[in-house]
DNA sequence: GGCTAACCGGAGGATTTTCCTCCAGTTGAC
DNA sequence: GTCAACTGGAGGAAAATCCTCCGGTTAGCC
């Protein structure tokens, strides 16, 4: 067994040598940043330029533009779960975890990255367990929140998971560049004001549903 | 002078033969809902096709596609500062007309379009004054609407015509299709009402400014 | 320090996408 | 009925993107 052999721990980061696994890093959060800014059909060169290698490093890491999608949307989703469990863990009551978590999501933009790569992260969840498996694990911990922060009192009665997950996802584009981080940070608050309880009016019918991955539709 | 001739309207969409006329409507709402779904640079191919005109039918109505971004972009202001009149028009005062502003504004997803195509209103911008002219009208409505809500006491006081802007802009995307209707509504409810005064703690400092068109950025 | 397997960057040809003109046929307005 | 204005889409040009291949470099081990 050669002495570079292990576990394999997460797939394709173990068993490199360090520049490699530096490059491949590098790689992904460029990915991430311009998956953001300019959606899941980005060049892939220019996202080779962004992480200051060579666009050949990217196809020996990456074979195709999934894999890369696959990759990113793993690191994704486990800074969101996380995100989820410190807050679960650090805060004194289920309010403050749900307000720590809504603001990390929103202000990483980890819910915006989602809702641009999770149409092409769909067809990897059905063949990719732990990606389904990690999601899972954020929409316990987010529902287990949320009934808690209703049992405080806290949160407003008719606020629903649906509601949070549809929130998280909420994308801030600002003609060019990306927003400015204490602009979106005033607009966060602002949305989370409107989540406590209080004398508000009731919300109209229609949550949005969360929940597994769905079916494979039919072919077009 | 020829019977048809007139005082030429909004350009373009006078002196056209009645079928031209409407396929130059169905063109910019077909780029409209593109632009929104795939980003300003979609295919023109897809916006003819989705209007159920030839390629060489929009290619006679909008040269480029530039023209079609400015007709597309003044359509979307026009329908805003129609949004923004009839509110402070019918509304029997600032906070309501304010709420129905935003509210439409989110629902019509205008802000969201705004936000794709703004980059490239830019530069439309400078050079059309009748863009910068609604524009501002907007602007100095929606400014009045605050100022208003803020002396009666209903919009809470630390809210800044650059927060209002921002969440204008915000967008829902949701993997594959758009997101449901009713569960965005709930979404702007919760925001509406984390707006109003209350008890709130105050909100950081940083509004976004929001003003006149940019000078000319130094070329690259 | 020296060795070597692993890694690197990017040139460049193949492929796909997008652009945009042009014209034979159709239609609205009078 | 006439005809100027309009229509759709075929198809070649141009641009963007993909992705392989290989000469040169480097990390890790002795």
């Amino acid at each position: 067994m050669s002495k570079r052999s292990s576990v394999a721990g997460r797939a394709g980061d173990a068993e490199l040598r360090a520049d490699a696994r530096r490059n491949r890093q590098l790689i992904i959060e460029a990915a991430q940043q311009l998956f953001l800014r300019d959606g899941a059909d980005v060049p892939l060169e220019e996202i080779a330029r962004r992480a200051g290698v060579g666009i050949g490093t990217l196809y020996r890491r990456f074979p195709d533009r999934n894999a890369l999608i696959h990759a990113a949307g793993l690191a994704m989703l486990e800074r969101l779960a996380e995100l989820a469990e410190s807050a679960w863990r650090e805060e004194p009551d289920a309010w403050h975890a749900l307000r720590r978590f809504l603001r990390g999501a929103l202000e990483l933009r980890l819910g915006a990255l989602q809702s641009v790569i999770e149409p092409r992260l769909h067809a990897a969840m059905r063949a990719a367990p732990e990606l389904r498996e990690i999601r899972q694990r954020i929409i316990v911990l987010v529902e287990r929140m949320i009934r808690h922060a209703h049992q405080d009192g806290a949160l407003r009665p008719d606020v629903e998971p649906g509601d949070i997950a549809l929130m998280m996802t909420m994308h801030v584009q600002l003609p060019g560049a990306a927003p400015d981080e204490r602009a979106v940070r005033r607009v966060v608050e602002i949305m989370l004001d409107g989540l406590r309880a209080g004398d508000q009016p009731e919300l109209p019918d229609g949550a949005m549903p969360i929940g597994a991955v769905q079916p494979d539709p039919v072919e077009p």
